[in-house]
RNA sequence: CGGGGCGUGGCUCAGCUUGGUAGAGCACCUGGCUUGGGACCAGGGGGUCGCAGGUUCAAAUCCUGCCGCUCCGACCA
């Protein structure tokens, strides 16, 4: 290939809407151009990326027995209905009408799809285990797409479907998958790390998210620095906090004036926050909740859902609390609530003369124990976990992180076998429902994650294997015909031994091309100028290190090779 | 959906307050010169100033509505 001929536009200047690393690089570079918010076109150089990363996936799914298949980005509004997602899904979903008014949507996953294919055509355990996997277009609407590829409404994915015949089978599989995801996200060479995630609205429990670490990245986790624990944020458990025991005082109310927030309760009082009982009040479909955690410590809200089985939840109004409680924000409390859900962290269970909200304005509580003053409907683990927190594992204080979500583990179980009736005969001859699990890689977001984690000042610098060139040939003086033939057969000599070469042919002066060159992040650059003819020697640079290596025009092939492997 | 910001040539932006013949840099085309880290000289093409209404002798500029983009928040396999 030239580069004389390549479309790939780069940019001198950044985008103004590019706010990321990955976004602003593949633009400059010329690798993705914007179509709509959140739907981009993937120029020649952004596609080979693609394809080497859908190789390794392919590489290491078809490793462990799972088949590909293809199945269709349109999907008929049935077998949505069937398991109640067409509803549940929401705004989320792109929906369209064909002619007849039948209702479809673009598959912004493919559970449904898969399932009632398969429940079609297998019928007995000796069909099973089955996995199956695709490389597909997924379609999500979602409410604020940003960050380039990052979080698109279109978005290439690769899903994979397990059905075995019982959870054992179900878990020889996960487990297969899981070593699967990190020979993949290794082989990339991203920085990651497998973290304990909530199964969220796809269902089912048991569940890893793959987290590339990364300052942009949008979800929060914590890990262990101990032991291997690791948990997404929303999902990490904590253990109840026990503190010495004191003696009980007897409840008393005081006037506070103005005192809304912890922080200025604690001072006007002289305590410390974690003296404090911070009352938190949030509506969902069924009415208020009023959620209870120590002063110094936040709400989960996933926690919370969770406990609560419901589907939706927000921070309550400030009617809404009036009419229910005749309180204001500030002042909420648990003694005396009638009618109002109370779901208390069980650390707070665990206070002694606390200071809590008296449900009248200007008015707290002190000495509150909550296990004398007030019964909470549910005492429960709904607290954020925060750097320093004991890791739930070793008791060993947990550090956060950033992350970004390139790829995540389901055990389904029988949520959607049972919905849609995808069941199999076992031995004795009885209906079963397949225990299914589900495995996603996000394939355009992981090349924008390996941009995340790969860059300096002068643009991307691509990991070897997913490279969309190994190399660049730069002859200085495109019209010197003596560098330029020797570049011509340095490219197709390198070509021919598998190493991926691109040839600068560009009238342009050396610094062009190798600002270029830079910016789109070949792993290593191959100059040819006026001293390569004299001394007969390459000069080989090293895209990461800067490194310069000279190479003698005898057996430089091989010499490159072990150099790329070595990067 | 709530709150900010922005829409002027392919890109980055100025001009708008105070209405009066649409600008710069980069990119592009032609010629020259140049070739080891985004050169230089000369010439040239390209914009109904997001869309629609309104005010005015006159609107990129003032007013109204809509659309799009973007940031923050809520949301999110």
């Amino acid at each position: 290939m030239r580069v004389s001929r390549l479309y790939a536009p780069t940019l001198r200047e950044t985008p103004a809407e590019a706010e990321i690393p990955s976004h602003q690089l593949m633009l400059r570079a010329g690798m993705i151009r914007k179509a709509a918010g959140g739907i981009y076109s993937y120029l020649p150089l952004a596609l080979r990326i693609l394809k080497k990363i859908e190789a390794i996936v392919r590489e290491e799914m078809n490793e462990i027995d799972a088949q590909e298949l293809l199945m269709p980005i349109i999907q008929p509004a049935e077998i949505w209905q069937e398991t109640g997602r067409w509803d549940v899904y929401g705004d989320e979903m792109f929906r369209l009408c064909d002619r007849h008014k039948r209702n479809f949507c673009l598959g912004p996953t493919h559970e449904e799809m898969i399932t009632t294919l398969v429940r079609g055509d297998v019928r007995s355990y000796r069909q099973l285990p089955l996995t199956l996997y695709q490389i597909q277009n997924k379609y999500r609407d979602e409410i604020r797409p940003r960050f380039g590829l990052m979080r698109g409404r279109e978005f290439i994915m690769k899903d994979a479907y397990s059905f075995d015949r019982d959870e054992a089978g179900l878990t020889a599989n996960y487990n297969k998958m899981y070593t699967a995801y990190t020979n993949v996200f290794t082989r990339c060479g991203l920085n990651f790390r497998p973290v304990e995630a909530d199964s969220g609205a796809i269902g089912g429990s048991g569940s890893h998210e793959f987290m590339v670490i990364a300052e942009s990245g949008e979800a929060s986790i914590v890990y262990c620095p101990a032991c291997d624990y690791g948990a997404n944020v929303e999902k990490a458990e904590l253990h109840t906090i026990v503190p010495q025991q004191e003696e009980m005082l007897p409840l008393d109310i005081i006037d506070t004036p103005k005192m809304k927030t912890i922080e200025a309760i604690s001072a006007y009082l002289n305590i410390a926050p974690q003296k404090t009982i911070k009352a938190m009040a949030y509506q969902n479909e069924n009415g208020l909740v009023i959620a209870l955690v120590r002063g110094d410590h936040e709400v989960n809200e996933i926690k919370l859902i969770n406990a609560l089985g419901c589907i939706d939840l927000t921070l309550a109004n400030e009617e809404a609390i009036a009419e229910a409680m005749q309180s204001a924000a500030g002042f909420i409390g648990p003694i005396g609530l009638q009618e109002v859900m109370i779901v208390a962290d069980s650390t707070v269970m665990e206070m002694y003369n606390a200071v809590c909200g008296a449900n009248l304005p200007d008015k707290h509580y002190i000495h509150v124990n909550p296990s004398r003053d007030f019964k909470p409907n549910k005492v429960i683990d709904i607290r954020l976990i925060q750097e320093n927190d004991p890791c739930p594992h070793c008791g060993h204080p947990v550090k956060m992180a950033r992350g970004i979500e390139v790829g995540q583990v389901f055990k389904l179980h029988t949520k959607y076998s049972q919905a849609l009736q995808a069941t199999y005969l076992d031995e004795k001859g009885k209906e079963t429902p397949m225990v299914m699990g589900c495995y996603g890689i996000g394939v355009s977001r992981t090349m924008a994650a390996a941009i995340e984690q790969h860059n300096d000042e002068h643009g991307i610098i691509w990991p070897v294997p997913i490279a969309p060139y190994h190399t660049v040939i730069i002859p200085i003086n495109s019209k010197d015909e003596a560098q330029m033939q020797l570049a011509e057969t340095v490219c197709k000599a390198l070509n021919q031994e598998n190493v991926e070469a691109i040839l600068d042919d560009r009238n342009e002066r050396a610094g062009v091309k190798f600002k270029d060159a830079d910016l789109i992040g070949y792993p290593l650059k191959i100059v040819i100028g006026p001293k390569t003819l004299q001394e007969q020697v390459f000069e080989v640079k090293v895209r990461r290190t800067g490194e310069v290596i000279f190479l003698s025009l005898e057996n430089y092939v091989s010499e490159i090779q072990n150099l790329l492997k070595s990067l």
